[in-house]
DNA sequence: AATGATGTGAGAACTGATTATCATTTCTTC
DNA sequence: GAAGAAATGATAATCAGTTCTCACATCATT
């Protein structure tokens, strides 16, 4: 066989992108590097990088722009939502549900083909912390 | 008197005012530059920098984000509104009036202070050149 | 016209994000 | 265990955007 078993290979790989599996929204290279380090994973920035790539370019991640901060990587099966962006820390939470009304914002003439909504204010744990 | 009326220096600043102030919708530094340099006002890049950073200094400008392809600069003077972005000529429109229902999105106790919506496609003109 | 203050343009310098390089390590198959 | 393929990490290189520098031009006041 021209190749065993993918899932076995405990490589650092994996290990990025299920930790970007268990997020509660988008992150960036950076956030989700610093997220590993945090916890504990050893793993090169590059690495991260590179598992984001591919992850896109395999279709099973998406990078989103989350109000200019930079690119942020989702899993693309994720269903329809939009992000809360936290003012104070940066971090975008997902949110449920959609929202009404976008059609007759079109100007005539305009074709629309998506949409973009992003929340802005303070998450809970900042709120608190305040 | 310390400073004669600043309304009658013809000034680059007040050109490049000017021009963003005319424009439908939200431009970025180099936009609104090489959109005076091909009206045929020769104004130096850093000069656009200079009149738009002064801008938001003196509140008459805002910078905002329309899905991540860097800062642009509208008048702040315009009522709440949000954009709709042309994937083929980049260009972001000014679009009028909201969207009902994100209230409900918001999570248990997060505080929004506002939002963004973008809507996403093709212009009048780009559809039709198509 | 002279003076000092401010504005301007060209390009160098800087910045943060991303990608490329390369020596080393780890797998995979034998 | 050996050999080639792929993965990894540190860091250099790249890139786009923005800011800084500085010589020169313009302006307001005298």
């Amino acid at each position: 066989m021209q190749r065993t078993n993918q899932q076995q290979r405990a490589n650092q790989q994996q290990t990025v992108l299920r930790a970007l599996g268990e997020a509660d929204g988008p992150l960036s290279a950076r956030e989700l590097w610093s997220r590993l380090i945090g916890s504990g994973n050893s793993v090169g920035l590059a690495t991260v990088y590179r598992a984001l790539q591919r992850g896109v370019e395999e279709g099973t991640l998406e990078a989103v722009e989350v109000l200019g901060r930079g690119v942020r990587y989702e899993p693309k099966d994720r269903e329809h939502h939009h992000h809360f962006l936290c003012s104070s820390c940066d971090h975008a939470f997902d949110l449920f549900g959609c929202v009404e009304g976008l059609d007759s914002l079109v100007p005539d003439g305009f074709q629309m083909t998506g949409h973009e909504v992003v929340l802005l204010g303070t998450c809970d744990a900042c709120g608190n912390a305040a």
